[in-house]
DNA sequence: TCTGGGGTCCTAGGACCC
DNA sequence: TCTGGGGTCCTAGGACCC
């Protein structure tokens, strides 16, 4: 049976929530109808754009460059800050609006819905389904969304990403050759900036020139990232909505320096830091880890890494803080200057189907206990109001905890 | 005051085993 | 007694997404 998809995009989400907030706090500028965009804190060393006005977009700002260069194309350009617990609202308001259509409902990302409604309706009722909601988010949230309608979530998607702001477009499979196949094969879902030369020097410029390429020849150069980039040009997806609550496989937080380090032991201490924010989300999904992960970036943006196993699964700061020093100091050349310091745990498991492990001693059992009591102490009086990170003032490296990921 | 942060998945190569 | 080969597990790095 043919499934019916709706692809659900906020157009500009961080720039046009923001703008939504300054409203309603009494704002005189809807920051959506001048050149505005959302930035990072350049006096951290993370100056990047992160959302932008229709307006910024013509004067050819793009997501992710440098405000710097943001600002050469655009004098007079406005530039706000982010702000993800109001975005987290306005995802959780959107969310709660699009549960009153159907509850297979898979968020993708903060500002990305997919809507599985085969069960609910006839093809020729979910445009006007589409319509409604597009009515309705406007009407009662204050913002606008693109919305794909299809067959598959593939196909959703990219029709979600046609024209802006504030459409509906159809892309069903007889509407392929004319609405997919002409864009660029850079506008195909997982064609990347790596990718899209490869493919241009193999002449295939375009989605359709991708989708009559031969299937073998594509497999033997890129492997199963060929079958999968044809299979796309050509429509052909048939994943689900995953609308189950997903545990996490990873989880991991990493930090821009204010300034480059190149001291090991002030490596640890942002490390400890960084242990502390992970095995934090680590215990409130009430699971463990079995490997950890310690990335650094250099001040020349080369970025290396090491992972090792744990003996025995964990979230104990004690435990994945000692593993994370094992690592940086089997990776760090003493004097290199380090931009970025990240940590991961991986291999994540869920308490309840843990290996009991025999070995669990009096003093592991004493660390669970600390850990749990200083995670109380957080809930209680903020993240923030304890910590066992270093000596020095980690704050001043450490942004307050964005717990926006979590539900 | 030039280049974020959080994820997932894939691949190549090495170690080790039979 | 002139370098087999399949399978699994692990790690580092890379590509891509928002």
């Amino acid at each position: 049976m043919e499934k019916q998809i709706l692809h659900i995009d906020v157009n500009n989400a961080f720039l046009s929530w923001t703008a939504v907030e300054m409203l309603k706090k009494g704002s005189k500028i809807d920051i959506r109808e001048i050149p505005a965009i959302i930035g990072g804190d350049e006096s951290k060393r993370s100056g990047i754009v992160l959302a932008k006005s229709m307006k910024a977009k013509e004067c050819g700002i793009n997501t992710a460059e440098t405000i710097y260069q943001a600002r050469i194309k655009c004098p007079g350009l406005k530039v706000f800050p982010s702000n993800y617990k109001i975005y987290k609202q306005y995802s959780d308001n959107l969310y709660n609006l699009l549960l009153q259509y159907t509850d297979k409902i898979e968020r993708f990302s903060i500002d990305e819905c997919f809507l599985d409604m085969t069960e609910y309706l006839m093809k020729e009722d979910l445009y006007n389904k589409a319509k409604e909601i597009s009515k309705r988010v406007k009407q009662e949230l204050g913002f606008t969304v693109n919305i794909g309608v299809a067959n598959n979530k593939l196909l959703a998607k990219m029709a979600s990403d046609f024209t802006k702001p504030d459409k509906i477009h159809t892309l069903y499979k007889e509407e392929i050759p004319q609405k997919m196949w002409p864009l660029p094969v850079s506008e195909l879902f997982m064609l990347g900036k790596k990718t899209v030369p490869k493919l241009y020097n193999l002449q295939i410029k375009t989605i359709g020139d991708l989708a009559h390429t031969n299937k073998d020849f594509l497999e033997k150069k890129f492997g199963k990232h060929g079958i999968m980039m044809w299979e796309y040009s050509n429509g052909i997806d048939n994943s689900e909505v995953n609308y189950k609550e997903e545990k996490p496989k990873g989880i991991g937080n990493s930090i821009t320096l204010p300034e480059n380090i190149t001291n090991i032991e002030k490596i640890e201490e942002v490390l400890l830091a960084l242990t502390e924010q992970v095995t934090y989300r680590l215990r409130k999904y009430n699971m463990k880890a079995t490997t950890v992960n310690v990335q650094l970036r250099t001040n020349e943006f080369k970025d290396t890494s090491h992972q090792g196993k744990l003996l025995n699964q964990t979230s104990s700061t004690k435990e994945i803080y000692k593993k994370a020093k094992e690592l940086l100091s089997q990776m760090y050349i003493s004097g290199i200057p380090i931009r970025l310091v990240g940590l991961r745990v991986d291999g994540l498991v869920e308490e309840g189907e843990m290996q009991l492990s025999f070995f669990q001693n009096n003093n592991e059992k004493k660390q669970e206990k600390l850990d749990s009591v200083i995670d109380k102490l957080k809930d209680k009086y903020g993240y923030n109001s304890i910590t066992r990170a270093g000596k020095m003032n980690v704050e001043k490296y450490m942004p307050e905890y964005k717990n926006y990921k979590q539900n």
